[in-house]
DNA sequence: CGGAGTTTTGACTGGAATCAACTGCGGTGG
DNA sequence: CCACCGCAGTTGATTCCAGTCAAAACTCCG
């Protein structure tokens, strides 16, 4: 979200000495939008990795497979975020449609170059990195140590805060995904996630208009029941964890 | 341990004039080892990340903890792996010694400087983390699906892996980490992590020497109780990804 | 030897999975 | 228009795997 920023306010009509500010999106900005289809899949895992791609509008999911068909979703990918970030010459995973989709692709190997090259571009690919592999962390945490309605719960939370850093009551939450998807996310069944739901909708904690628009009635109880325990933040300030990385050019 | 592979080979008596091999390990080669007991901790989540380790002999655990005290195994480190890869600028983990373990230490600001400054040493820098990335990944499919027998056996595996690539039978493994480690990091209980170990005793899958010595006499009916049933490799090919990044210099 | 920590083993419980039926909804075509 | 179908989601009954509680056995050290 960084990225959508700083690309919106980089004026058309930047004069040919002022530098425009250069950021992640802008290398994917003369690229034409592809779209496509719910359930369209983009990559595959194992496939050579040989395009990088920008999510215009719509959200991903990205899975892997096991053995006898149980699929895994490690994460979903929203507009702003880059598909292929984190690779070696083969993708680590297959993605797909969520629901319609607008991406912009550029070829590995010149997006490769275009960080090599820039300095600039360079700590923001790290700190993408960086923000991939917190998530992770997060997701690690999550699938190991919480039960169905604490993760439930931090799905809802992490979509919520999504759209919105501030913490009104009342949030209007827009969820994409299937039921399936969310199960095969949080590590559930389709049903324990349905249960899941229905109780907190008893409880008054979320209500939902439709089966993909969720609202937030009581913020501070989904914050509570997501488990996270706040006891001291792991932060011991308070402060959320700085958004710039750690890498400098 | 592409980089120990690499810097063992490093020639100590290297010309002058030959550049000698270049790799994150020669970071930090002049710099002193710092010792650890087992159980010291070296960094804790949230705190500002000023330095950088690399492990040079014993294991790090990687870990969170959240609300009422669970915790949260999110890796092991080894001799070779670098603890501070990904992060902002503050830890995203607190890692502690598994058992008595040596490390050097650098500068984190140095370390950047270091990286940003080497064409050689970024891409290997970029493997690290897509290593890390492609370990997470693999983590998060085993604790969103796979049961408990599963989840030991690749565990073992992976850890007789590490040391030797080939697949021989009657291999010993050591296992460092207790069962409680075990348990945090795969998303069981000490008692689930014993019973399980006890039954693969009983078939005759693994037999134990000592508490940490633990030897593999059914090396294929492991891997296929691991679960990960290679149906199609996901890769295709049959062929292990590169070991080699797909962003080089 | 003793005592603390770790591991194993046993009995029991419980939460989520499984199996199965049903609801609701959007499209399609007779 | 509405009967029909297919799919996503919900709800219910039951099972079972792993968690919990408890106690014994083993290990490592002082």
């Amino acid at each position: 979200m960084l990225l959508e920023a700083a690309s919106h306010r980089r004026p058309h009509h930047a004069a040919k000495n002022v530098t425009p500010e250069i950021t992640l999106s802008s290398v994917f900005s003369d690229r034409p939008t592809e779209s496509f289809g719910a359930g369209a899949g983009l990559v595959w895992e194992g496939d050579p990795a040989t395009h990088v791609f920008e999510v215009v509008e719509g959200v991903l999911r990205i899975f892997r497979i096991i053995g006898d068909g149980r699929r895994a979703i490690t994460g979903f990918l929203y507009p702003g975020d880059i598909l292929g970030v984190s690779m070696r010459d083969r993708y680590l995973y297959s993605a797909e449609a969520v629901n319609a989709v607008r991406v912009r692709r550029f070829s590995a190997a010149s997006f490769q170059q275009a960080i090599n090259l820039s300095p600039e571009l360079r700590p923001q690919f790290f700190a993408k990195l960086c923000d991939e592999m917190a998530g992770a962390q997060e997701q690690m945490v999550m699938l190991s140590r919480k039960n169905a309605e604490e993760r439930i719960c931090t799905f809802l939370l992490r979509l919520a805060e999504r759209k919105a850093g501030d913490r009104a009551d009342n949030q209007d939450v827009d969820v994409p995904m299937t039921r399936l998807d969310m199960a095969d996310y949080l590590g559930l069944t389709i049903e324990t996630v349905s249960r899941t739901i229905t109780s907190l909708i008893g409880r008054g904690v979320i209500s939902q208009r439709g089966r993909h628009d969720m609202r937030i009635n009581k913020y501070s109880m989904l914050a509570r029941l997501a488990g996270d325990g706040d006891c001291m933040g792991a932060n011991g300030s308070g402060e959320p964890y700085a958004r710039q990385a750690v890498w400098p050019a």
